[in-house]
DNA sequence: GCCAACGTTGGC
DNA sequence: GCCAACGTTGGC
């Protein structure tokens, strides 16, 4: 069979909402400092994520439905996904990522001594699911959020690339995609200057 | 540490 | 199915 040939389950849209886009670029964020939740520290930044054999980590923690969705529906074998560093001292976008491994059941919704165990997930019935990342590379500079959002700002008054970025539009989402306008205006502003 | 924004829960 | 109360996210 071909790979990805079920795609009429994977790809289906909430509410079957025909403007939807199938998006390829994402967002995923993940705190790079130490946060003690349900007794068990949840610090995982860019260079967590660079230790890793091959690079390679499960995303796992993911509690929320929509970001889940994305993941399960949408995040495919080769997307590239921005490491955004949140609740952080310099929130902001640290390096690039790639999916390397489709969705799968997130096995820590089940493990009591995780901080992420949802006591209401079912072995038969999981709730939560998750993808594998791999390490690709750090930007040329480290795009801070308050130069992002600089841009947004001025992209909403006068038109441009993050005028409707989910970062200030969604900004409780975890796992947020990405235009491919949005993507590659980002990753050109590795190139210039930081705003002062 | 504060708290605004927003998602979830549960009574009715 | 509404919506008040509550919990969480995450910038500041």
């Amino acid at each position: 069979m071909i790979e990805g040939a079920d795609d009429t389950k994977k790809a289906r849209k909430p509410n079957g909402d025909a403007a939807q886009w199938n998006y390829c670029h994402w967002l995923m964020k993940s705190e790079p400092e130490s946060r003690i939740e349900n007794g068990i520290d949840v610090k995982f930044g860019i260079e967590d994520l660079k230790s890793e054999p091959e690079q390679i980590a499960c995303w796992d923690g993911v509690r929320n439905h929509q970001a889940k969705n994305f993941m399960r529906d949408q995040m495919r074998i080769g997307h590239k996904a921005f490491f955004y560093h949140s609740n952080c001292k310099e929130p902001g976008i640290a390096g690039v990522m790639e999916i390397v491994k489709e969705s799968y059941v997130d096995h820590t919704q089940f493990d009591k001594k995780d901080a992420h165990y949802d006591r209401t997930a079912k072995e038969d019935n999981p709730r939560w699911f998750m993808v594998d990342v791999k390490y690709v590379r750090h930007l040329k500079r480290f795009i801070p959020l308050t130069e992002l959002k600089h841009y947004h700002l001025e992209h909403k008054s006068n038109g441009g690339p993050l005028a409707k970025i989910a970062l200030f539009t969604s900004a409780r989402l975890s796992v947020q995609p990405l235009s491919s306008e949005e993507w590659d205006f980002i990753v050109g502003l590795e190139d210039a200057e930081g705003l002062k």
